[in-house]
This record gives C-alpha cells, structure tokens and sequence, in this order.
DNA sequence: TTGTTTCTTAAAATTTGCTTAAAATATTTT
DNA sequence: AAAATATTTTAAGCAAATTTTAAGAAACAA
C-alpha cells in the first residue's frame, strides 16, 4: 500500500512517514502543495494524507485539483485544531475524511484503515490446514481434488478463511456474507456451517471451525 | 462503556444494539429526538450514536441542544446517503463523526473506537496476572493456552479487568454486566466469581479477585 | 454466639446451536 | 415456456451448553 504525505512542516512529515512505514506502508513525503498534487497524479498512491496549511497552492487547491482527475483514491485532511469551517470546506472538496491536530498516531492508523478496507483484497489464495481455498479460480482443493461449493458456502469460507484465528460474530458474518444491514432473525449461518463442515470433512484435515456460543464461529488451525 | 442510540427505525437500531452488545458495550435506544435528548442529558453515556432524521426533534436539534449542557460526550452522526450539506451542518452543530448509512458494522465500530481512544485508552487486550483477555479474538489464554470461557464469563471478567484495582461495586456489576437497572435480588454474581476464580487458576498467577464483604469485588495483581 | 454475607454445589429454567426436511427461489435444460 | 435441477431459506424438533435459582455450608463481623 502506497501512501502519499503532503506536508509542509518536516517534523510531522517525518513522523507520519516513520510510524507508516513501521506498519509495512510506503510513503512517499511531498513538501508542498504543487509537487504534493504533481505527484498525486501520478496515480499510484492509495490514499492520500493532505495537510491544510500549505506554501504552494493550499490543500484544498490540491484536493479539488485531484479530484477532477482521479475520483476513488482517498483523501485524508490533516486540518489544524478547531477549524470546523475548514473541514467542513475539505469534505466539500471531496476529501474522505478529516483528522484534527494534533492526532494520535493509533487514530491515524485507524482512519487509514477504514479507508482502506474496502480496496484492500490483497490475498487471492487461503489456506486451511489441508484446505485450498483459490479466490481466482474460485476452486476449493483437498488434496488435490476439488470440493464443490456453493456461492454461498464459498463466501462464508472465505469470511472465515479471511479472519483465521479471530472470532467472527454472526453480525459480522451476516453483513459480509449475506448483505444484510439491519435486523435479522434467521438460522441461515448455522445451516450453512453446517455444511461446510459436512463437505470440508474437517476430522483429519489439521483445521476446525470452531463454534463460540452467543457471539459467533472461528476458523482454526490445529 | 455505555452507548445511546437515538434512532427511530427499530431495525435499525435493533441491529447496531445487537451487534454492539456482541462487542460487550452497553446499549440503549432511544426511539426519537425528545426522549433521546432526555437520556443522553442524564450524562450517564460515552458516546452518542444519532440518527438524522428523527420525530420529535430533529437530530441536529438534539445535537445542538445537548452540546450546550455536555461538552466531551462525542456524537456520531448516522446520516442519510450523499447529503454531505448534512454532514456539515451536523459538525457546525457540535458532532465529532459522521457516518454514512448504509455503513458496514466494522466501519462503525471502527469510529466508536477512535472516539473513545483518547478518553480513556480503549484497549483490546487486558493483562492481569500471567492472563491475558483479548477482545478482538475475545479469546482468554494463560501462557499460551487458552481458557474457555462462556459470554457471562467473559463479560464479567472484562468488567473487573476494565476496573483492574478498582472496587467493582456490585450494583456496578449487575448493571453493566447483566443490564439491570434497578432492584436486585439474585446471587448470580457470586455463582460467576466463584467460576471464574476456578477457571482462570490464580493461585500461581500473580493475580486475584478479592471480595470485599458488603460491597463488592476488587481484581488486584499482587 | 448470632446474624449477615459470601461460597459452593446441584438442579431447574432458559437459551443457543445442530440437524433435517421441506418450502421458496434461482438457474439450467428440454 | 415448461420442466428439471440446484441453491438458498425457513422451520421445527432435538441436544447441549449456559444462565439462573435455590439452599445448605462456611466465613466473617459485632
């Protein structure tokens, strides 16, 4: 993950720049407004970090100048203390979202996250214990031979793959799994586990899914 | 923590109430701007999840009128579509976030997070005694190896380690814990200390749950 | 001691998940 | 278009785990 930081003052620059990079992000540090949107435009950033104040043009010169070229990159303002009317400014300008200085750092990271979730499907291949799941070829292998799945039972194993080792609420699995954003009353999940249990047969495979009454199911490796 | 959500549409806030309770955050709803405003005043609640369009008062009412009373109560805004117009008269009005419906439950968990961080380090893993409680994979392990708890188990746990050194009253624990607002009469409270001082081992643990007669429980590490 | 509070245990009540089968939808084939 | 097939969802009975109640034993304070 590319990460562009406009920013004229060094000192955050560098620190934004080092804490990033501690988290296996790229960043690149542009020191002003025009070279920050020469390089923006480049293209190959996956979101963007834009300071308020800056020599050059100003960051909301950027960020409007941007976003009549590239529309889904992200834009995070780094606006200074109270400035409502500046964010409210920047949003208007189609940045994503906003964060006020001074920040913590933890908050920054999690602001990148959100913005990045969506976008990021980086693996195309989980494994499970003897169990291949292949997003590209949307394949289940067992040992060489292939288990049919369906479309469903396909996307609760890769929910589940996705989140080896961590629980996964049934919320959450209704959300990703089925689309469903509000209430719900249904004993779908449970059918579907069901299933893919059945099919995987998981006995001797080194991997289990795992029930954990009243929240969700986990999927674990032996 | 405790979260109000002022929300009419009960599927809605049905769905975000389940899910946060699955997340062991205390919920209520509050089902338009008038009662809503009421709650939120009461000033027991660390965050404000608000709807847009409410009966009653509008939610930008609400938000106006309870940022005159409170000010470090951060509110999210949970609003319609596109309207960013909306958005901004929202953070005119004194809110800290935004979210745009339909948003993903992860997304909102995520905003929650970042607007509690600051006040009192929301941590997602808990250390006592040579135990550790891990919220994200809401798993408990002593030296590598995990202790199974049930969700009261966990809940209860929680709430003393949240309160590590802290007298655990036990109308506080009976309230966040097991919801109950008013009158009690039960010895549930008893029955789950005694489960988890004999599934978590403390004897060699560095760490106890203390009674203190009358009052409570104390989670100390020694 | 005496009365109160907590501990411990076991059983009752309740909730939650598993498993099936059948109903409702979608998709493919004829 | 109809029939056949496959997938997805609902529903219901059963099983099992969790939660709560209750009651006697033990610990504590006065």
């Amino acid at each position: 993950m590319r990460i562009l930081v406009i920013e004229d003052e060094p000192g955050i620059a560098n620190f934004i720049k080092q804490g990033l990079e501690e988290e296996s992000y790229s960043v690149d540090i542009a020191y002003d407004g025009t070279k920050g949107l020469d390089r923006a435009l480049s293209g190959e950033y996956d979101i963007l970090l834009l300071d308020w104040m800056l020599p050059g043009i100003s960051g909301i010169e950027v960020c409007r100048k941007f976003r009549k070229d590239i529309k889904d990159t992200p834009i995070i303002f780094l606006t200074a203390k109270d400035t409502v009317q500046d964010t409210i400014f920047g949003l208007q300008a189609g940045a994503n979202d906003y964060i006020k200085k001074p920040f913590s750092f933890d908050e920054l990271l999690e602001r990148i996250r959100v913005q990045l979730r969506p976008k990021s499907g980086e693996h195309d291949k989980f494994t499970f214990g003897d169990i291949i799941l292949d997003l590209k070829t949307h394949q289940v292998l067992k040992k060489e031979e292939e288990i049919f799945l369906t479309q469903k039972e396909f996307a609760l194993l890769e929910f589940l793959l996705r989140n080896k080792g961590k629980v996964c609420r049934r919320t959450q699995i209704i959300e990703s799994v089925w689309d469903i954003h509000f209430e719900y009353n249904t004993g779908v999940i449970d059918v579907y586990i069901n299933a893919l249990r059945n099919k995987l047969g998981l006995q001797d495979s080194g991997a289990h899914i795992k029930t954990i009454r009243g929240v969700g199911y986990i999927a674990k490796e032996n």
